[in-house]
DNA sequence: ACATACTTTATAATAGTTCTAAACTATAGT
DNA sequence: ACTATAGTTTAGAACTATTATAAAGTATGT
């Protein structure tokens, strides 16, 4: 057993979610990069079916999915697109957005200051705030 | 003919979409309104089906929606759903988003304002900028 | 090893949306 | 008005993402 395996083990123990051989294989395609990775979970089920030595069903990799953003270990972003989009980055931040490409690009939180917020309705507070830059080629 | 079919119909013939009853109806149900309306297809299509004086095929009913939005007379928003929304205010501004019942509040431009805003990838240039506040019950 | 609660799985079901090809219709030119 | 044609509508099938179901499988504490 590697010892990033076995780490992913001891992660999913501690969290309270059983480590099996298939979360421990989604942990290694999520989490074993050296990027931040952004995915849909359709793309990540393809991502699993082209590493052909295990197959996964579709509920089990929502489930997980799941199971790992109720944990904080992904973060579900919002676009504009019918599809839910996730990010290994669990930390603040904000987006870049090609509409075009559909691709995601993140962006520090520092990197954004808003200055001026608006008072929400009555009885509600802001709990996030999510900043999206739709970005095009520059011409 | 009322005043505001007719206006309907003007619109539709200056942006080169032919005026059909089909999309008149439409017309009147998104933007014979005091409030601005926050909708999805499917929503929309329920409204129709409620005011039963008129059949709508499903198809139609997208094709008009997304026709409007090229016109730019419908602005797509970003929200982190399954759902495509559209707004009727087509201004630029900002929205609070209540995950838990789903409600969208717009919030006027001029009450947010961005201090600092990223720099965009190479080649590329930022396009729009959608804040997203989510709130919920304050407790 | 055993019991049990947790997981995985194939499959069906659901929801939103897009596609298709035939029927219909608004419009311009006669 | 009549006609041709390009634009539009339609029912229904198809498609994609997602969730539900219920049975089979498995990790874990004892």
């Amino acid at each position: 057993m590697s010892n990033i395996e076995a780490n992913y083990i001891a992660k999913l123990r501690n969290s309270g979610l059983r480590p099996t051989k298939q979360r421990i294989k989604i942990c290694e395609v999520l989490f074993n990069r050296e990027k931040t990775f952004h995915f849909s979970i359709s793309e990540l089920i393809k991502i699993i079916q082209s590493q052909h030595n295990q197959k996964i069903s579709l509920a089990t990799v929502y489930n997980t999915v799941h199971a790992f953003r109720k944990k904080g270990y992904l973060k579900e972003i919002s676009i504009g697109n019918d599809i839910s989009y996730f990010d290994t980055n669990t930390s603040s931040h904000h987006h870049f957005y090609d509409e075009y490409t559909r691709e995601l690009i993140d962006i520090d939180s520092q990197e954004v200051e808003i200055k001026k917020t608006p008072t929400p309705p009555a009885g509600k507070k802001i709990k996030d705030i999510e900043v999206t830059f739709k970005i095009s080629k520059k011409f």
